[in-house]
DNA sequence: CGAAAAACTGAGCATATTGCCCAGTTTTAT
DNA sequence: ATAAAACTGGGCAATATGCTCAGTTTTTCG
């Protein structure tokens, strides 16, 4: 077994409503026995369904109220440099390189506009930053959710 | 203590450093007493710290391997019925209204390329959208970390 | 500055959980 | 049909948990 089965979405299910229920408390919920739900768990863990408990820590708990996401156009064959200098600078929590209009995609945050600002500066200080776009995020019009996509059950990859 | 200090951020550093870490252990490696270490987990809840457990969750594990970011120009007075028709397409993880060029940007992921392209026309069809860009995510330049913010120690917001 | 409130400490208790082992049964793959 | 994989439920020792408590320390506020 190494695809993701119906019992995983739904022992995934469980685990969203309730991130902190006992083994115990799962196995009883699913009618599995406890062997079987810590051998799934532990499976799903070498599989690498569970990303980093840091995607669960909310910045702007942190300090870091705004969020934007910035597009940026990179010079030819600079890509890998200026990602380095990206993973520099902290307020950038993530970034992905694209296929589309632009090359790279990041989500920024930070305390203020002016910060905002400041970071935007750094950015394009960056060498072989070609230029940016800023969009500021005004508010999650669709919370982040995976509740869908398990629900449907499982999909052959 | 309403604010994060210093402490909570060493304590969300550890945490994102071994999420399945007792409290006791927790407690011991930070130099506090368990009842401490308790409490102040229980007051990161209550100030929703903790974001939800489903963005631990990789799609790409529950047969999604493809990820993309849309961006929309939706029609004036429309942003709300959308987000409400977009939220009802499994596909679409999480959506941001924003300030700048676009209207809107969603983060959509899809079993292949004709999924995607399935989704890309199911999002032009909802009325209120005008247009769409589509970038394929090609992979993660700097990977999802909030941990350089947390190094840097709490934030006065 | 002093008093009060908040936070921290360590001890303790009863109960629950965990990691792991085991042998038997059921399901899946070949 | 057979073998391998997965599941089951039982069990054990060690540890963790939720919670209480009283004393101490730190922070807040007038």
């Amino acid at each position: 077994m190494h695809a993701i089965d119906g019992t995983d979405t739904r022992l995934l299910t469980a685990l969203a409503k309730d991130p902190r229920r006992t083994v115990v408390a799962l196995a009883q919920k699913l009618g599995l026995s406890r062997n079987t739900v810590q051998a799934r768990m532990a499976q799903l863990e070498r599989m690498s369904v569970f990303l980093s408990f840091e995607r669960r820590i909310n910045p702007a708990a942190l300090g870091y109220p705004l969020m934007a996401f910035i597009s940026v156009h990179v010079q030819q064959q600079k890509l890998q440099q200026v990602a380095d200098e990206l993973s520099g600078i902290p307020e950038v929590i993530e970034a992905y390189g694209l296929a589309g209009q632009a090359d790279l995609l990041m989500r920024v945050v930070a305390v203020d506009a002016e910060d905002l600002f400041r970071i935007n500066g750094k950015i394009l200080g960056i060498d072989g930053v070609e230029r940016t776009d800023t969009s500021l995020a005004m508010g999650e019009l669709v919370p982040f959710r995976v509740e869908p996509l398990l629900a449907r059950g499982p999909r052959t990859p």
